[in-house]
DNA sequence: ACATTAGCGGAGGTACCCCTCCGGTTCAAT
DNA sequence: ATTGAACCGGAGGGGTACCTCCGCTAATGT
C-alpha cells in the first residue's frame, strides 16, 4: 500500500498546475490508455493526440518521449492494482487472492502494457512498478499459502505471469476466458 | 494428419519452379519467420527483403501482400504441429497431450503468431490453420480424457489458448516458462 | 549456343510518423 | 482590466515503410 502512493504521487507531481494545462493532461492520459489498448505500445503518438483533441505540441510538452507517456499510463493502472489488493484483504485467503488475479485480467489496457512491460527493458520506472505489483500480490499470495490453499512451490513471479498470459490472449466471450483462468488457477491451489 | 498435409500442399503450389526463384522463396519464408518471430506481425517487409538478401519486388512478387507472407510463415509452424502430434501419439495417453503442448510453447516464431492469428481477422487460410492444429491436438485431449487423466469439462481451444498465453509472455528463463506451464498444466489434470 | 521468357532489383511516388520550434492565445495573479 | 508568464497548436523537416513499375539479368529448353 505505500509504493502505490508513491507511484500515483510521482503522476500527480507532473500534472500542470494551470486549469487548461492540466484538462489536457488528464485528456492525453484518457486517449493513451485507449490507444495503447488498442495498438500496444507503439500506437501513434499524433493518433492519441487527436483522440485528446489537443495538439502534438502539447503531448511533447506533457510528455517529452512516448515512454514516459506509457509510463505514466502503466503506473496508473498498477496503482488500481494496489488499491483492489486492499479491497479484497478482507475476504478468506483463497477467495481474496482469486479476486484479485480476476481483477488483474479485467484491466484492459493492461492486458497488452503489462506483458511488454514483463518484458521490455528494465526503467527505474517500470522497476518500481513492477515492484509495487509484487508488494500488493505477496500478502495475498503468502496468506494463501500459509493457510495451504496454494502450492508452495510458486512465487508471486509466477502466478502473475501466468495469469498475465491469460490475459494477454484473445478470448471470442469473456465467460470463456474466466473458465480458462479457472482452470489455471486450479493448478495454482493444492489438490484436496 | 490429412489437413496438414493440405496446408502445406498449398504451400508448396505456391513456390516457383524455376530454380533461383525457389531459393529466393524459401529464403523468404526463412527471413520472414526471424522477423515476424521478433517484431511480430508488422514486421516491416523490406526488412524482410534485406534478411533474405533480395529485392523487395521479389517479395511482393512471392507475396503480393503482407498477409500472403504471414499466412505462409504460420501454416509451415502449424504443419510442424500436425507432424509433432502423430510423433507423440505412441506415448500414454497423458505424455503424450504433455509433449504435444511442451512442442506447442517451443516454437518460437509461433508465439506471436498464434496469438494474433487467434485473434486477428478471419481469414479462410486462418481457419483452416486453426481447424489444423484442433484436429492435430483433439485427439490427444480426447484419449487423455478418456484415461481419466484429463477434465472433462474443457475443450481443445480452452486448452490452446491457455498454453498460447504462456507461450506469449516473456520469461527471464526457459526453466520458469517450464514450470509455470506444469502448474497450468496440473490446473487441467484431473485431481488424484 | 542461343532465343525466350520468367524473374530480378531498386528507384521513386505516396503516405504516415516522429519531433522541434515559435507566433499566437489564454490563464491567473495583481 | 491588465499584463506577464504559461501554455497552446500545428506547420514543417527528416525519416521510414509501403508498393508499383520497368529496364536488365540469367535460367531453361532446344
Amino acid at each position: 500500500m505505500p509504493d502505490q502512493i508513491v507511484v500515483s504521487e510521482f503522476l500527480a507531481a507532473q500534472r500542470p498546475r494551470r486549469a487548461d494545462a492540466a484538462r489536457n493532461f488528464d485528456a492525453l492520459l484518457v486517449a493513451a490508455r485507449e490507444a495503447f489498448a488498442e495498438h500496444g505500445a507503439d500506437a501513434s503518438l499524433e493518433d492519441i493526440a487527436r483522440r485528446a483533441g489537443v495538439g502534438i505540441g502539447t503531448l511533447y510538452r506533457n510528455f517529452p518521449t512516448r515512454r514516459h507517456l506509457f509510463e505514466a499510463v502503466y503506473a496508473n493502472e498498477v496503482d488500481d492494482l494496489g488499491r483492489v489488493a486492499a479491497e479484497v484483504s478482507g475476504e478468506p485467503p483463497w477467495q481474496a487472492l482469486a479476486a484479485w488475479l480476476r481483477r488483474f485480467v479485467d484491466y484492459a489496457m493492461t492486458k497488452r502494457a503489462i506483458r511488454e512491460a514483463l518484458e521490455g527493458e528494465e526503467t527505474d520506472v517500470f522497476l518500481a512498478c513492477r515492484q509495487s505489483m509484487y508488494d500488493a500480490g505477496t500478502p495475498l499470495l503468502l496468506r494463501a499459502q500459509e493457510a495451504g490453499e496454494v502450492r508452495t512451490d510458486m512465487s508471486i513471479d509466477d502466478l502473475l505471469r501466468l495469469v498475465s498470459g491469460i490475459t494477454s490472449v484473445a478470448f471470442p466471450d469473456e465467460e470463456q476466458r474466466d473458465r480458462v483462468l479457472g482452470i489455471a488457477l486450479d493448478g495454482v491451489r493444492t489438490k484436496a
